[in-house]
DNA sequence: CATGAATGAGCATTCATTCAT
DNA sequence: TATGAATGAATGCTCATTCAT
């Protein structure tokens, strides 16, 4: 009676319950999401589930790690490049294609509604970690090469990239006409614009009153 | 013979109910949100809720419908302006401030977990739809005057602008250095920008690779 | 500030609230007539209802108790009569007429379904009673007479009279086909066969295997 | 490999958990019948109960297609008898020893509360449909024979045997003196008079007044 | 008396999770 | 390891009833 473990197919398994749990949350969200529905599109019994997963939540925070780590990928195949400007660009851009993946949005929204969880809301500052780790070295080396703004710390920059990322996910994901087709190249404009700094600062807050 | 008409008594209960939902909805999401929770906060019972509500998902809607109702009131609040430009910025600024609610964010993250429900989907796009309708008179008028860039349609710069204000709300829930107070001068001159079109279309995708 | 418990409008209201009760019982059985459907059938406010009758229960027990009394009333009609047998069935032809109100068979179904209710019970053996006692007297003259079979103590007649009223009661309920215009006569007829006992007593139980 | 299939085991608990609710309806009623309480009877957890049945009412449907089941069962049994009125009075015979059984009555009060719900009427049509073609065929023969009176047309002598049978048992329900034992023969022999028709028609409206 | 807003006990049903096979 | 039957805590919602006006 030798059960082999098997590491591979247990891995394989796992992927393939990650991935039927990827579309079924993004198409109902957490709640909608039961693991009976999971199962089903895994095409797996309800207890199997529980042998690779102890709890929903933690399929959701799988899933979030699985994003993490490709950053983290992300980084290591960027070694070696010596333009900082477009290795952000690049990497805003690559953001903008993973938006083209009508599950992502979708997760997205269902990882939102579920962010008072501290386990997500810790999996989710990860991630969110992992992007800036990636980016800052690059924005730092922009600065040192005057290539990006200097007016505002690189953390800062981070952030507002973040932000175009962020915004443009939810547009996404909302907004009908708004394909990643027709928007990417304004995106990575946008950024381009912003990290230049162009018409930034000095007359930042005129015409506007709060 | 009873006098119970008394429609404020009603609305003043019906606004209460809506607070506590807020609140509830923010710090704890949809799921999370039991009515339980809410009519604990509302400081009413259980029954009264339904009085008011039919459904939880219809205290959502009605928080939703609210704030749509507000963006229709700033539409007419504008009335009378001159400066397209000013207008647009006035707005972003006053989106940002509406994040300063730390209730706002959390509300809007719990709406985004529950979209996947038809009624939710059709008051966001109904929330989406006053925000373009506010913004697309002044981008036009901006255009005719020349203070608003003429390379993308009206349209898409709306699109854009709600991108930036979405990108901004999501920003200030998740990381805790983004703050209203710190970020939104910042907001209003990125979008100054974007709206000025400096260094824009040409060149926009030079330097990223897809 | 004198008022006037008048009651007339009291007792007026009452049957009107009766009126309503009986109507929208016969229609969604007890369960689904909940007070507020009955308010709304009978004009008035939820309030009021409580007002003439403790709970939704007294209702059922007053619209029983008019069918008692009314039970009672036809008793008092019947003085002077000297043909049992005709009194027999002519009371058998006003029950199947009752069955003709289309909301009387459907009353009588939602309240089998509460007869757990011990005072829902209580009311129908005073119902059933109410019925014996005008039934027995004439039975008990009819065998006397020499009209009405003597083979069976008055009490059981009493019982089979009840039972081919409920029967067709039920019948008229739940057969399309079957309508009190077209089947009351042959309930009489059959009802005077039974009193008459033709065929009756010796050969009872042939041809029937238990 | 898991071996669950057992429908041998999930038979069995769905007919221990109809067995409960019989008993629980009867004693109850519809609403009495809580689902918790038939859980109780049952001996299972209450999610259990919704593994075998999706709604309380579908185990009332569930309940009564059992009975359609047996009649048609029952239809079969008799295959090969040529006494037509033989046949009948047992039928008629049967069914009174239904009534034995103290839960039948009260399931079919407890039915008759909840017959506005279209699930429920259909049900009992079809119940009532099952019940007519299993005696037709067995009239028909009867008044071939000449055993079976023929001046009312099958379908109508179905009905008043239904009507007696339906009778018979309400007053086993209402009526402590009028019990399966003591009436059942009297049941067959008021049957056989009413199919052979002794001294119906011609007088059938005689002494009565409408 | 008349009203209807407020109440909260009570119920059907859902669903993540366990565990015997 | 895979399965799915069993579980019961948790929840949204209903509705008879109360009571201040």
């Amino acid at each position: 009676m030798a059960r082999r473990v098997d590491p591979e197919r247990h891995e394989a398994r796992r992927l393939q319950i990650i991935g039927a749990g990827l579309t079924v949350l993004a198409e109902r969200g957490y709640e909608g999401a039961t693991t009976a529905a999971i199962c089903r599109e895994a095409g797996i019994g309800s207890g199997t589930f529980f042998h690779y997963f102890a709890t929903k939540t933690e399929l959701v925070l799988a899933i979030l790690e699985l994003g993490t780590a490709e950053t983290v990928e992300k980084a290591a195949a960027l070694e070696g490049r010596t333009d900082p400007l477009g290795v952000l660009l690049d990497l805003l851009g690559s953001w903008a294609d993973d938006a083209a993946d009508p599950r992502i949005p979708g997760f997205v929204r269902a990882v939102a509604g579920v962010m008072h969880l501290p386990t997500v809301a810790a999996a989710l500052a990860a991630d969110d970690r992992a992007q800036r780790d990636l980016l800052l070295p690059w924005i730092e080396r922009g600065q040192a090469t005057g290539e990006v703004r200097t007016d505002l710390p690189p953390a800062r920059i981070a952030s507002w990239l973040a932000l175009l990322s962020g915004g443009f996910l939810e547009r996404v994901s909302v907004d009908d006409a708004f394909t990643v087709d027709t928007e990417r190249d304004l995106l990575v404009a946008t950024a381009r614009v912003f990290l230049l700094g162009h018409g930034s600062a000095a007359d930042a807050t005129t015409g506007t009153r709060r």
